[in-house]
DNA sequence: GTTAAAATATGATATATGTCAGCTTTTTTG
DNA sequence: CAAAAAAGCTGACATATATCATATTTTAAC
């Protein structure tokens, strides 16, 4: 199994903070493990116990409504860590996390992390501002999601997707999504979305090929999404 | 100016935490600020630069739309803590905060919190459990404001508020708030919040005397709130 | 206390979005 | 490859909510 110490990875998010020797213990009693498209890495109401570090792929990471409607809250993605927040909050997962794609992961049970949070003071610094940085970008979806229309909210979507993850060199985003994605992303009925989505590939805004999507109009996304 | 060792109010919250002689420093540099009903405790894009504790009052934390309408994104009373989150991310607020009453409230600055977020494991690790609570209840309110109606939201307000703030002898909330707060709150029309609020007043849940409220059936409402 | 301003209320209407139903295409499974 | 299942698409219709206009009541200002 691959070493901490030498994992490239750690450089994208909190884990780089710790030592040379708090890494070699980390890397002494952490476990791979490979999730399968459409698999669940942790869902509600589970019991985490750790945190993941994402060595490759892609999930998005939901929670049922009380209308029973699933709402995607983020997508984490290559280099991001999940489960902190359930860890220090020492409660059951209030999320479920499932892979759109072949995943890589890393788990770290919850001892030795804690151990590091109490020890490490730039390593708890750092996730601290990881958590401040995810409320502020909660604050704008809250305010995106009470003040904006659907349509408003499905442009800002497909910019936001093409800033996040890579574009190929035939302009297409590399992450494959359902209308049903797409429509648990924006909070709408996937109808809904099918249409809205037509609609800015009619006006050329945007092209389709199965679920490879290519942006062609950011500039004019961006005016919708700001409701022009 | 009184001594932060002998207040009670940090009770509430993380100072809790700080030592005797760090909350001695604290004292020393800590300054008191009274704010009327209406004015601002501090305003988007400003730099805070240090953390304020709420002694008396409460104000409601909002944030602007691309659309140009406010969106209340929380209520802040006696006991809490604000502006952490600016301070830890070293960014100017993306939020305001306004008073809906009188408040009084100290004002502890910047290097004091960092000095002891550094030295101070168990402080810093109840401001990241705070976060952690904070983040759980943000995608609470994303998936709410995703997939909920108003009506449900509103409904899903006037519980909050009961639970959140005392209810007097007569079963009048402590809190008054205006049509306009309650549409900025659910992220709706001025007119719908009206309408809606009229509506549970004409189906018996709440009674209102201007603006005091006093909520007649939870359960009832509870079941709006989830659908029914 | 009178006037002005703000907040609340209500009606009429337009529009966005949800829901249901049926159909076609794509993907999965054996 | 065939059959079944899932995903995507489109139309018709119902409904929630926004918007605009106007009236009334409450609060603030002089």
């Amino acid at each position: 199994m691959s070493k901490c110490e030498q994992c490239i990875i750690k450089q994208f998010n909190s884990l780089k903070h710790l030592s040379r020797e708090e890494l070699v213990r980390v890397s002494a009693c952490k476990t791979s493990k490979f999730i399968k498209k459409g698999e669940p890495l942790f869902e509600e109401g589970e019991r985490i116990n750790g945190v993941f570090c994402i060595k490759d792929g892609v999930c998005k990471v939901s929670k049922m409504s009380e209308n029973g409607r699933n709402q995607i809250i983020s997508l984490i993605k290559k280099g991001d860590l999940i489960g902190e927040r359930s860890l220090i909050s020492d409660e059951p997962s209030n999320l479920t996390a499932v892979a759109l794609n072949d995943m890589e992961v890393c788990f770290v049970p919850k001892d030795e992390i804690m151990r590091d949070l109490e020890k490490n003071p730039n390593f708890t610094m750092s996730v601290l501002k990881d958590m401040a940085k995810t409320l502020k970008k909660s604050d704008n979806v809250i305010v995106e999601m009470a003040q904006k229309t659907v349509k408003q909210r499905l442009a800002e979507t497909l910019i936001r997707l093409k800033e996040k993850f890579d574009v190929n060199d035939d302009g297409i985003i590399n992450l494959q999504l359902s209308r049903e994605d797409f429509a648990n992303i924006v909070g709408t009925a996937t109808e809904s979305a099918i249409r809205l989505l037509s609609d800015f590939k009619k006006k050329g805004l945007v092209e389709f090929k199965g679920k490879e999507i290519k942006i062609l109009n950011t500039q004019e996304l961006e005016k919708i999404a700001q409701g022009f």
